[in-house]
DNA sequence: ATTTTAGGTTTATTTTATAAACTTGTTTAT
DNA sequence: ATAAACAAGTTTATAAAATAAACCTAAAAT
C-alpha cells in the first residue's frame, strides 16, 4: 500500500525531484548549486532518475557549451506525490 | 545548516525512530511487525541507531525469553525533529 | 529425546553512494 | 599558435550501506 519510494530515499535525488516538481526544468549547473553534490555524483543520480523514468534529460548546446536540462515526468511527479503522502502520514504532518 | 539526517534516510530507521518518538518504548518483536524488516536487518539498524546514540537498548528476559526494548534518547529526539523540520521545508508542508 | 518455536546476532553478498580521475571541447593568456 | 585554465559533464574505482541467509542459544511442544 503505502511505502517509501526507494529512489527518493537518497537526499540528492529527493532534492532534485522536489525541485523539478516545482520548476518546469533545471539544468545540470543549477542542480549542482541546489544539491551541493559533486558533478560525478549528480551525474549518476540523474541517470538513475532518468532510467526509472522519473525525469527527462535533454542535451543541447548553450553558448557553445553542453547543457543538460532536466524536467520531471508524469511518473516522477506521481511517485513524488505518493512519497510525500507516505511521509506526511508517517511523520504525522 | 539545514540538512538531511544521514541515519534517517533509511526507511527502516526512520520508521523506528518515528515510532519511538511517540511511544516511550517498543521491543524488538513489535518493531519487526511495524517495519516489516527481517530480524537480521532490524538488528543491524537498531545497532546503528544505538551507536549513534539515537536510541537506548535494554536487554532483559521476559517470560523466560530474551527481550530487547528500545527507547529514544534526547539526541535521537532532537535529530528526528530537526530532520522533520528539514523535510517540511523541502517538501513545503 | 528430538523437533519446533522464540528471539535474536553474525557474516556474506549485493547494492548504493561517492569522489577521483578522465573526456571533450572552449576561452583566455602568452 | 600554443599552452594553460575553465566549462560541463561521464566513467570508473572505492568505500559504505543495506539486506538476507546462516547461525546461535535456550525454551516449549511432541
Amino acid at each position: 500500500m503505502d511505502q517509501a519510494d526507494k529512489l527518493l530515499n537518497n537526499p540528492i535525488r529527493l532534492v532534485v525531484v522536489s525541485n523539478l516538481h516545482q520548476v518546469a526544468s533545471a539544468d545540470f549547473t543549477a542542480l549542482i548549486v541546489l544539491t551541493g553534490a559533486t558533478k560525478g555524483n549528480l551525474s549518476v543520480q540523474l541517470k538513475k532518475l532518468q532510467e526509472a523514468n522519473y525525469i527527462k534529460i535533454e542535451k543541447s548546446f548553450k553558448d557553445n557549451y553542453p547543457n543538460t536540462r532536466c524536467s520531471i515526468t508524469k511518473k516522477g511527479r506521481h511517485a513524488f506525490e505518493k512519497h510525500v503522502t507516505y511521509l506526511k502520514k508517517l511523520l504525522q504532518l
